[in-house]
DNA sequence: ACAAAAGTGTTAGGCCTACACCCATGA
DNA sequence: TCATGGGTGTAGGCCTAACACTTTTGT
């Protein structure tokens, strides 16, 4: 149903609101997040967040989740607002209010939407200048995101299915980015009785082969039900 | 300047942006937060969180701290944004976003400002049904202060300047909801090296005198940029 | 003297940290 | 056989939690 310009008409000014993702993925080595070239102005040519107007009749978090489908294809990835940004300069064409999200997403399982000729993953100690506010927002982000692995088993929202500990470990030191003893590290992770061992180990690394888990979801919210806190 | 109804017209409709603080205080016993009674529909005579529009010329935080001070008359307040509410019914006049701030106020300092006929302090398990669905609003603010005083001294924002180690517990005590052993406590405090013996001692109660404190923000904030986590 | 609340120290257990050697695999 | 990375246990220190009696003050 298009309508005419200039059939929106209130009392007072408003803000245009829009809604922003920043999508975090993990190939395995690196942390990264998804990235859009504007292909427009204001910063055409630039590097920005995947975001978008939200609908009058879509919640925050529903506009949210259509930017990451239309990235992604996905559907039922792990997103939450972390921020509403509202700077009064924050977009040269005027009041532009944007509610950020973050989402977590299985890299492997991205398969570029509608829109995604012109998406592409930055490795996150590689991400260019971005357009408006975006370098801050993904600042926030990455805060948020360190705050978050304290209390709730993040981690696992972006790896495959099945993984090993060396994965594991090698991303939750890309998000906090320490060094962790691999000896504390596994001890800790299995003491908290949430990773399940597959049994399989799967052949073909040119070294030793690493025992494989995965994530039991229902111990988890046992756990989380009675209040956690995993210290590091 | 005033301008005419209706002089305000975008080419997609938009919706209108409020902020609400959920403003905190603390009187000693118990903890509290500030309500005014809504003078006007929707839910007219019920009671809600101090808020208002946005204006177009001050960011989401500039707004929130006009409110606190139009209440409570207060201008440096502790007070940040915690999360946006944005569901499409959640205001029956239309599509209203609200960006909710949580403010922690010094209650002895509070001198209820130009809107203040209306407001009030209530008591957090003695507040009354609120307007739209400041409830839930209130129930994320209360999560947030939670998750918050693990990582940072909030506390001290809703006590005096000079208090007693006793206070302090009973306030950690009401916004976490537990007991705690006086000894532990206190020594946990202590060891921090964030209090100040302030060394007068208050006469007066019908018993044993504490001792007082002063919050010491310089050795705060260097114990801050290490980093730092308070267990309970 | 009594009631009410404040002050104070020790012990046991759990968690965190640091640390080094052997094993499996493919080249 | 060598290079690469994976797997594993123990000891010391620190923080946490549990616990009871004495002190101050006003009535």
């Amino acid at each position: 149903m298009k309508k005419e310009k200039g059939e929106y008409i209130y009392p007072f000014p408003r803000p245009a609101v829009t809604t922003d993702c920043v999508i975090f993925g993990y190939d395995g080595k690196v942390l990264k997040i998804l990235l859009v070239e504007r292909g427009i102005p204001p910063f055409k040519g630039m590097w920005a967040l995947p975001g978008g107007y939200l609908q009058m009749d879509e919640d925050a978090i529903d506009g949210a989740k259509r930017e990451l489908y239309e990235e992604t294809g996905l559907k039922d990835a792990y997103i939450e607002q972390f921020r509403t940004f509202a700077a009064v300069d924050r977009d040269p064409r005027g009041r532009v209010i944007t509610i950020a999200h973050l989402a977590l997403v299985k890299i492997s399982e991205v398969q570029g939407g509608d829109d995604a000729a012109r998406a592409q993953w930055f490795s996150l100690d590689d991400v260019p200048q971005l357009a408006f506010d975006h370098d801050m927002i993904l600042r926030e982000a990455m805060k948020n995101l360190r705050q978050k692995i304290h209390f709730e088993p993040v981690g696992f929202e972006l790896l495959p299915e099945v993984f090993t500990m060396p994965q594991l470990q090698n991303l939750y030191e890309s998000i906090l980015e320490v060094h962790f003893d691999r000896r504390n590290f596994a001890a800790k992770m299995l003491h908290l009785g949430i990773l399940e061992p597959t049994g399989d180990r799967p052949a073909g690394a040119s070294n030793r082969v690493p025992v494989t888990y995965r994530f039991d979801k229902e111990k988890y919210d046992l756990l989380k039900s009675k209040g956690f806190r995993l210290e590091f």
